[in-house]
DNA sequence: GTTGGCGTCGTTTTT
DNA sequence: CGACGCCAAC
């Protein structure tokens, strides 16, 4: 390949990337491994297309999983073609998906390119234009709604896991009817008998869930084949990143759009693949030479962001992984410091390590700001105790994720009302909101309206109680009072609906607010009612964007554009503040200092995931996932006890930890974490920490070790911490919490009723009940008891 | 119809 | 430990 290194598109491009630019025909796939430039390359490819090869913008496609990384490429594509001037102009001028727009390449999520075709065609399935969008908690009430008329408990069949079958079945492509003919036990039939349910109610309240937006569009592509050609021929090249994590329907969409030109360009990284529980299949990726056999591929293994420790490090630990292509990437970066592997007492002691360290780094070095530390972990729940540490620290700090801005009650109230406002057939929204305020709509009105509506052929409920006026005397039992109540209310939507046709989406929220006395109902003088009202008021400047647009389709495209939002969409990397997040959001994000919080066994890996194997490789890919986000200097922590749902917890250290090469780490466990034999397992509380305290120290690893610092300064002095303090002089631990005393009865969650015999310290002496138990100590820090009632 | 208290339940990752 | 659902009392 002649190399055109001179043009400005490609001279700080490395050789690979050039030749996947330069590859602007048929089918390529680029195996791009983590920090190696993927972006770069892909925005450069298309930026070459466009300026070099005169492709119109129109025709060009790229599709990405989130709106992060679609805000990202646009303005680096925009960046690359206009200089940044112009670009910013562009991008500040055009809102919305770039869907219609003649000379801009459209770059977006799966699901908004999807939601801009049904916008203009999904009348050819029956359905309205102007559908709504069901996010998680509505598919939840809704099934809710199914399962109990049709009479099934709530109690024994989980509506969450019904959902996540039907989920499964979107994903592949699968009809209610296709379901119901591989369903092979009592629980899949029962999930057969609700999706086409699910899906009737779904249409009747002109609403699509997460699923059926990629689902529809493949349907219509096989029902409408003028549709599937109209676009096919303007789409003409193609890019998708992130191909290991598209799943089936995704794969059909895509291959069906690229069919005609077959100008369609991969990019992925099967290393990276952590996202199969949601349905993604890595073998999309693993088999595009064979669904493409003319393919190009080009590998980028050039890694431009870690250290060549923390490099090695992470590929000593996917290398354990059986299922995956091989390479291997390099570096010219130097080696940096060694991993940091760090046992903690406990989860607050882990938060304050971590806290300790920040602020170390920052006054050793200058240059570190807060923005260049990220806290990572396997599930959301852990974020609470660090960002308690955090607060405590004065260390500014931002959650990505977590308790959800889009998923807090208030906000989720107000889109209700202004998604009935924009669809008024949307029965779900309206029953979130009926009574919110409470206007004295209870159950038993709402029961009857609904009998009605499912009398009439399932009339939208709003029809219901707007013909309630007019059919006088109505035979259901709703007295006058009820009839007027209903009324005021029908009033509400029609005046806000005639509001949304003077005013931006801003607007009718501020209307909404004084109309509706939503305002009044949350400033009820209580501080959490401002905190809410704090909430609305930050969704309104969020709306305030959209007022740019006319009246009605301002707030059209607000709610187009919420629904498909994400946490990670709100993080802005310009904050300085050290970011929380779970290694599933940080995936493509990158920072100088990582710190990787609650490495232990059950959980990371996940306890869910221990004894799957397929699940444990996913787990591992999430490790390096996690560990290649850091660019200069890595910290693995765990906690030798953690509180976890109310129970202290002695978990072993993960066992990714066994996969680090000891030289490229230092440790500050007096056992070795990194050594099989130096890993007690899961035990009772008590025997965990007397396992650890008294436990052989497996020296033969050769794994350097740090000294240990005194685990307690980690607390702050000023601020009393309740939590067990380790008792020098005995060398056991003493509890301050709970407390117990002589006599008090005890249950204890494996050996039952007890009564406490004697207290020395922490140590509590109990015998119990059982004669089988008899007397035991245990340590009252840590040991699963409660006290009961004499 | 609304409120609050009490008990039970389940605890991953998210476009 | 916390969210949520159910039931009993207002």
């Amino acid at each position: 390949m002649t190399l055109k290194s001179d043009h400005p598109l490609l001279n700080s491009l490395n050789p690979s990337q050039q030749e996947a630019v330069l590859t602007t025909e048929g089918p390529v796939l680029i195996l791009a491994g983590a920090g190696s430039g993927k972006t770069r390359t892909l925005t450069h490819r298309i930026a070459y297309l466009i300026a070099e090869k005169k492709v119109s913008p129109f025709s060009v496609l790229a599709v990405t999983f989130t709106n992060k990384a679609a805000g990202e490429m646009k303005k680096r594509v925009l960046n690359l073609l206009y200089g940044q001037q112009k670009a910013d102009f562009l991008l500040n001028s055009i809102k919305g998906p770039t869907f219609n727009h003649p000379d801009l390449p459209v770059i977006g999520t799966f699901h908004s390119f999807c939601v801009q075709i049904l916008r203009k065609y999904l009348h050819l399935l029956g359905f309205e234009n102007q559908f709504a969008i069901y996010d998680d908690t509505d598919s939840q009430i809704l099934m809710k709604t199914i399962m109990r008329e049709q009479g099934l408990s709530t109690d024994r069949l989980n509506p969450k896991a019904i959902l996540s079958h039907i989920s499964g079945a979107k994903n592949a492509l699968l009809t209610p009817t296709e379901y119901a003919k591989q369903a092979y036990s009592t629980f899949t039939q029962t999930v057969a008998d609700l999706y086409p349910i699910y899906q009737k109610k779904l249409s009747q309240n002109q609403a699509l869930d997460f699923d059926d937006i990629i689902m529809k569009t493949v349907e219509l592509f096989e029902k409408e084949p003028q549709v599937l050609a109209d676009l096919q021929e303007r789409f003409q090249y193609i890019s998708v990143d992130e191909y290991q994590d598209t799943n089936h329907a995704q794969f059909i969409l895509i291959n069906k759009l690229a069919h005609k030109y077959r100008n369609l360009c991969v990019v992925g990284d099967d290393w990276q693949s952590i996202y199969s529980w949601r349905g993604a299949t890595m073998q999309n990726i693993l088999d595009f030479e064979k669904d493409y056999p003319e393919a190009k591929t080009v590998k980028l293994e050039q890694n431009y962001r870690s250290t060549s420790i923390i490099l090695d490090a992470s590929h000593s630990v996917i290398a354990k992984n059986k299922k995956r292509t091989d390479k291997k990437l390099w570096t010219n970066k130097e080696k940096g410091p060694k991993i940091q592997i760090w046992q903690a007492l406990d989860e607050r002691a882990e938060g304050g390590m971590i806290a300790a360290e920040i602020q170390k780094i920052l006054l050793q070095y200058e240059a570190p700001s807060y923005r260049d530390f990220a806290i990572l972990y396997r599930t959301n729940a852990q974020s609470r105790v660090i960002e308690e540490t955090m607060l405590r620290y004065g260390i500014p700090y931002r959650v990505v994720g977590g308790v959800k801005f889009y998923e807090r009650k208030e906000i989720k109230d107000i889109l209700a009302y202004l998604k009935l406002i924009v669809n008024p057939a949307d029965s779900v929204s309206l029953l979130r909101i009926i009574n919110i305020p409470p206007r004295k709509i209870g159950s038993k009105t709402l029961e009857a309206l609904q009998t009605m509506s499912r009398h009439q052929g399932d009339v939208p409920l709003l029809s219901i109680i707007q013909n309630l006026q007019t059919m006088a005397g109505n035979k259901i039992e709703l007295n006058e009072g009820k009839t007027v109540t209903l009324g005021q209310f029908v009033k509400l939507i029609s005046v806000m609906q005639k509001i949304n046709h003077q005013y931006p989406a801003s607007g009718v929220i501020k209307n909404l607010l004084e109309e509706s006395k939503y305002k009044e109902f949350l400033l009820d003088g209580s501080t959490e009612g401002e905190t809410r009202y704090e909430n609305v008021q930050e969704l309104i400047s969020v709306a305030s964007k959209y007022d740019k647009l006319e009246p009605g389709l301002s707030l059209a495209t607000f709610l187009e554009e919420v629904a498909l939002i994400s946490d990670l969409d709100q993080f802005d990397d310009r904050d300085n503040a050290v970011v929380l997040m779970t290694m599933h959001m940080a995936k493509g994000l990158e920072f100088p200092n990582v710190f990787i919080a609650g490495l232990e066994e059950g959980i990371f890996p996940h306890s869910r995931s221990l004894f799957e194997p397929n699940e444990l490789e996913e787990e591992r890919r999430l490790m390096y996932v996690g560990m290649t986000r850091a660019m200069e200097r890595l910290y693995l922590l765990y906690a030798e006890r953690r509180l976890l749902y109310g129970d202290i917890k002695c978990n072993s250290p993960s066992q990714f930890l066994r996969d680090l090469p000891a030289e490229l780490c230092e440790s500050n466990d007096p056992k070795n974490p990194l050594a099989e034999d130096g890993i007690i397992m899961e035990t009772e509380a008590k025997e965990g920490i007397l396992a650890n305290y008294f436990g052989k120290i497996n020296q033969q690893s050769g794994l350097k070790r740090i000294p240990v610092e005194n685990e307690i300064e980690f607390y702050p002095d000023e601020i009393p911490d309740p939590v067990a303090l380790v008792d020098q002089t005995e060398g056991f631990l003493t509890g301050q919490i709970p407390n117990f005393s002589q006599g008090d009865r005890v249950r204890h969650r494996t050996f039952g009723e007890g009564v406490v015999v004697k207290v020395t310290g922490g140590i509590l002496t109990i015998a119990f009940s059982n004669p089988q138990i008899g007397v035991k100590k245990l340590a009252s820090s840590v040991a699963p008891l409660k006290k009961i009632k004499n």
